[in-house]
DNA sequence: CGCCGAGTTGAACTGAATCAAGAAACGTGG
DNA sequence: CCACGTTTCTTGATTCAGTTCAACTCGGCG
């Protein structure tokens, strides 16, 4: 029984966004829950959908030998896709994972075709969510090189105070690409968390 | 002088390519050359194309206090854009400089959007372009996370063995995320090189 | 020639990994 | 709702990869 308000405000955020645009958009639109733990999407499928995270969050991770590294987290309010799979229409090599229970408004990739079709905005939603991710692994691979560990997690937490407190500690160590125990030591090093 | 041939094979081996749409495309192309240590864009500007690396490499690099941070590394026979800002038309907070000479088959925003409009390859390409990029950033991100700075080193020199000999150490260093130093240490253990 | 930036090498230091053990939190079944 | 086992988190001790500071070499270029 969701609605599809946070959505369109956001969308309309990027430019002009004509109803009648908005209208078809919507039709295409399925909205998908996961409770938390559940596999969003398992290594080895193909990604079909490009969706909004509309509520919770997701962790992206490969699975090496004895630990698991959870390389990507989705917040709410924005993009959340296995991009590069969705694109190509080959398997993912990673797996997504609900860390709250989540709720998604996704388009599969043959509405997204007619989409980009028949609207203008289409293509606006379509550019802009490429550029969305895009941008979010540039930020971060900066990150991972220009700052150190304490640094990366101080940033995770000025941009998403309300969140992190749901994310376990060893994914999030993980993300930030140190032990669980190392970031252990830099919470009570900072205090508060 | 160049031929386009090189770009023809590489494009026609993401799937069909009508001689027609390839016409049309090639219409749009523009060569463009930069000599070693030219910039190729500079902070503050706006990105207007996505190019083609026909010959050369290209170094992407931020300029923090003291040292540069070098985050990314274009190499031949692949995509070459800042592609954040060609999306969004904002300009870029870094910087691309010419390592060696470099040679490039470029296509403006505008061009594009046309090739877009005109051709189905077109949006093969463009997807394609896109998908190459984000993969490339999520390979390396991955990379970042899992790998040592030797790892790094390792896979550079499988992936670009004739490559990698033309970029300065200092400039190899930054972008596995250690400094000279360190990398000079890791050359001299490892032996060959 | 002498200068200058790039690379090398050494020594001391530091942030984070690893190994290990115990404490807290969590989920499941009774 | 509690008891149990399992997973997650914390804390300590030791080790290690990479940093920093510093001195020296090498090659190109005025």
């Amino acid at each position: 029984m969701a609605s599809t308000e946070k959505l369109k405000k956001y969308i309309a955020s990027f430019g002009p966004l004509p109803e009648r645009d908005w209208a078809f958009f919507v039709s295409r639109l399925q909205e998908r829950t996961f409770s938390k733990k559940e596999i969003i999407l398992r290594s080895g499928k193909v990604e079909d959908h490009v969706s909004f995270l509309e509520k919770g969050i997701i962790r992206y991770f490969v699975e090496e030998e004895e630990k698991d590294i959870t390389f990507d987290i989705g917040f709410e309010n924005g993009f959340a896709t296995a991009y590069d799979s969705f694109l190509t229409r080959r398997p993912v090599w990673y797996n997504a994972e609900a860390l709250t229970d989540v709720s998604l408004w996704s388009v599969t990739y043959a509405d997204l075709q007619e989409i980009y079709a028949k609207t203008d905005a289409g293509n606006l939603i379509g550019r802009r969510a490429a550029e969305e991710l895009y941008i979010k692994k540039n930020k971060r691979q900066l990150s991972l090189l220009k700052d150190n560990a304490e640094q990366r997690y101080l940033s995770l937490l000025t941009d998403y105070p309300q969140l992190i407190q749901f994310i376990p500690l060893k994914y999030l160590a993980s993300y930030i690409g140190i032990t669980p125990q190392a970031l252990s030591r830099i919470r009570k090093r900072i205090g508060g968390g």
